[in-house]
DNA sequence: GGATCTATCTATAAATC
DNA sequence: TGATTTATAGATAGATC
């Protein structure tokens, strides 16, 4: 995750992946440990380690027993009930990236929209649009003249709060289809 | 781990404690899952999370009973040789810790005897140091004025490879003591 | 193969909503 | 309380020895 983004797949260099492996389950271990000193809790991590042909436990045999009496006393169904299994785990950073893309992508479209604008501020014209572009801009100075208009209305009755500059820039705007 | 740097401590705080246990146990289900991904091996982590009342499992209840019965089938001897155990991990880290300071004091008492050099050459003199000051000082004169000996004799055989920026700094000191 | 370095990515404490 | 944001601490990929 440094130098370079990595992509989450298995790693098939076999050197590259030991090595990723020794850092990583140090660094997991770290986590585990600070995770039960600051939260004063039971936890145990067990890894099995094809490297070192051996299981690496964390805090020691004891307390990962200790943890696993907890866990297999506990009734299959309860068990399942709220677990974060690994599909469901995976469902969820889905989910949450899918929201940020699109979160993202609206915010994106609002830059590109209001280059745009300035563009036409500047008398660049719309030349270099295509239709996909001119729709979109169409939209966003629909909404702005809407905007305007109900600012507009406020403003005859007294209660105007409109931002003069917001008024100045898209009303400046050649109207588009 | 940010805005501040943590004390690795219990939290006291309640609701500050619950805050933490949510999102670190989050970032540690993630990192097991990328482990278990990247390096194609078999974990599974187990937390007893007293703020949900039932413990936490990755990736499953049967994946992480498959790896527990690899964990139980290991002789109690197997489980403890080179086990990770609390103890242990702390020593590693202290004793890491403790190297890095040594490293760093070293470096640190370096540069301050640079500094103090290069203040001599300035013709600041040495009224504000003290005698701890002076003695390190001293070393550090005694040190240079060593190697140049030894670069001069190496000179007279024809062999010289001494940096001039070196002798040069270190042949205008005033000795102390 | 392991230890170390460092540029960069990720996790997260605290603030804010 | 929980979700989101932001600034910073921490983890680590790739390089180097």
């Amino acid at each position: 995750m440094t130098r370079k983004k990595v992509k989450l797949a298995f790693i098939i260099n076999d050197s590259a992946r030991k090595a990723t492996f020794k850092k990583r389950k140090k660094g997991l271990m770290k986590k585990v440990s600070e995770l039960s000193t600051l939260c004063g809790i039971d936890a145990c991590a067990i890894i099995y380690s094809p490297y070192e042909n051996q299981l690496e436990v964390w805090p020691n045999t004891m307390g990962a027993q200790r943890v696993l009496a907890e866990f297999k006393r506990m009734p299959e169904m309860e068990q399942s009930k709220k677990m974060v299994n690994q599909e469901s785990f995976i469902r969820q950073r889905i989910a949450k990236a899918s929201e940020q893309l699109k979160k993202q992508s609206k915010e994106n479209k609002e830059k590109e929209m209001t280059e745009v604008m300035y563009q036409c501020l500047a008398g660049k014209g719309l030349q270099n649009l295509n239709l996909g572009d001119l729709n979109d801009l169409d939209w966003v100075v629909d909404q702005n003249l809407k905007e305007i208009n109900k600012r507009i209305e406020a403003f005859k009755k007294g209660a105007s709060t409109s931002s003069s500059a917001v008024v100045s820039v898209a009303a400046a705007l050649p109207l588009v289809e």
